[in-house]
RNA sequence: UCCUCAGUAGCUCAGUUGGUUAGAGCACCUGACUGUUAAUCAGGGGGUCGCAGGUUCGAGUCCUGCCUGGGGAGCCA
């Protein structure tokens, strides 16, 4: 009897009705009567748990109905199409134990609060809920890949390790290769002569490739000490960065947007027994909400227009908005509700943005722009790069960014120059518009955040 | 980092102005049941009330400190 997954039933559709198969996974929930039993049986290659029954006729009846929940089994039998329920299920002919699970195993067939889900990280991936997020997680990633792939970028893979200093994202994790729990830190001791970190970002590498090979991205873990306790913020996330050489900020947009919507219209297309639970679970319609929003135009705004909107809105924010300061959170939540899910507010103060982006001719804005979205906050931040030399040093200067360091960066700016701009996409915070969770420790799979590396 | 709420059985939660032996549902064990699907019904076992102090004749309940988690804010993607 040849062994098959569920994938083989649901998805390839290469066994039919009545033909013998052979199983292997967990058991989800267990249903026992005197003569006979129902297994809900799910091996992690669909979202799909087929059912499988069991009678007294077999041999090992009695043992078969103390299998508990959380056990992994082979089950061997046929697959019929049921005249109770008429959905497919295995009426099985053997049902054998591979590893128990006792009566403590925490994942039982009911509603988990998402808090204690999150405390058995190792398990939660075998839930229902956890499933539809992983795999919308993996076929997102490589929607992101396929998107970039298709259009002949390079993925180039920036250095997690770095003695940049000061890259204008955060706060760095120090990293370092002497014992500190004997001696003090000196860094001209340790592995790289100098204070290393973690990448925050891997973007000004990234603009290196660009003035190479046009049209780059990257895809890769980034990491961030800062302590933020929110529910959008992770210490180590995933970030996707493109760069793109000869392109200013409104062809910038563009490309955000149909980039956005690529990955968004794949999930639809791929992953709808994940959406339609995932639906029920945050009670949203999440197939109707993405296809409207891959139907619909994001609205693009000033950041001056944005402020102007937001001082006429018939709202009493706990923040004023004024023109040349940052937005607060109710803010973006305003913003991106008056234009309904998503907007792209762009030419920003300079003096709150980073010191890379170009600055504009009325001197007072830097091409900048940030995609706002209804629950992810922030998704998108994006900027025309100035690719000036004299500008660039002038702000670095500015700002206190160590411009002898980053003398490669400048140089760039030297030895053939253009225009060029990028983005950098958060990764956890587009899972979590695809899926609707609402909190990001629950669209990774284990979350680092301050206080907190489990697992 | 600040503000705020919470922590009681494996899980979800109740526990009155401080007062006898801390309860329920699910899970688990035993039994009943010929198609269940969060199966149902009867019975049973299961507790360091987050941790450490304190007040009191008496603390799950009140006070202090700490730990952990949630929500909000700030910082950021």
């Amino acid at each position: 009897m040849k062994k098959i997954e569920l994938q083989d039933i649901f998805l390839k559709k290469e066994f039919g009705l009545n033909e013998e198969v052979s199983l292997q996974g967990w058991i989800r929930n267990h249903r026992k009567q005197k003569q006979m039993g129902f297994i809900d049986f799910f091996d992690g290659t669909v979202f799909e748990s087929i059912q499988v029954v069991y009678d007294e006729k077999m041999t090992n009846f009695s043992e078969i109905s103390g299998y508990r929940v959380g056990s992994s089994i082979e089950v061997q039998g046929k697959l019929i199409q049921s005249e109770y329920n008429n959905s497919l299920e295995i009426v099985a002919t053997e049902v054998t134990l591979i590893g128990d699970s006792p009566e403590n195993f925490p994942l039982q067939p009911k509603k988990h609060s998402l808090e204690f889900l999150r405390e058995i990280a190792y398990l939660r991936p075998r839930s229902r809920l956890f499933q539809a997020v992983f795999r919308v997680r993996s076929v997102a990633a490589m929607a992101v890949h396929q998107y970039f792939q298709d259009k002949n970028y390079v993925y180039v893979h920036t250095p997690l390790l770095t003695t940049n200093d000061g890259e204008g994202a955060g706060e760095a994790f120090t990293v370092s290769a002497l014992d500190l729990s004997k001696e003090k830190a000196d860094f001209s001791k340790d592995f790289f002569g100098k204070q290393a970190s973690l990448a925050v970002t891997g973007q000004l590498e990234g603009e290196a490739f660009a003035m190479a090979f046009k049209n780059i991205y990257t895809f890769g873990p980034t990491f961030r000490a800062e302590n933020s306790n929110t529910k959008t913020h992770l210490a180590e996330f995933w970030m996707i960065e493109p760069e793109i050489a000869f392109c200013e900020l409104p062809e910038l947009m563009d490309l955000q947007e149909d980039f956005l919507k690529y990955v968004v219209k794949m999930i639809t297309e791929k992953c709808a027994s994940e959406l339609k639970f995932l639906s029920q679970y945050n009670q949203t319609d999440l197939l109707d909400r993405h296809l409207k929003f891959v139907d619909t135009q994001i609205a693009r705004v000033t950041h001056e227009d944005a402020i102007t909107i937001l001082k006429n809105a018939p709202v009493k924010f706990e923040f004023t908005p004024e023109y040349g300061e940052d937005l607060a959170k109710e803010h973006e939540k305003y913003l991106s509700e008056h234009f309904g899910s998503a907007v792209f507010i762009y030419n920003w103060p300079k003096d709150i943005k980073a010191f890379y982006m170009k600055v504009n001719d009325d001197m007072k804005t830097v091409a900048a722009v940030d995609l706002i979205v209804v629950g992810s906050g922030e998704l998108m931040g994006g900027s025309q790069r100035e690719a000036r030399y004299e500008q660039l040093h002038d702000r670095m200067v500015q700002m206190g960014i160590p411009s002898e360091d980053l003398y490669w960066y400048l140089n760039l700016r030297k030895f053939g120059t253009a225009e060029h701009s990028g983005f950098g996409l958060g990764f956890e915070r587009l899972i979590m518009f695809l899926t609707g969770m609402e909190n990001i420790r629950d669209v990774i799979p284990f979350h680092r955040t301050p206080q907190c590396c489990e697992f």
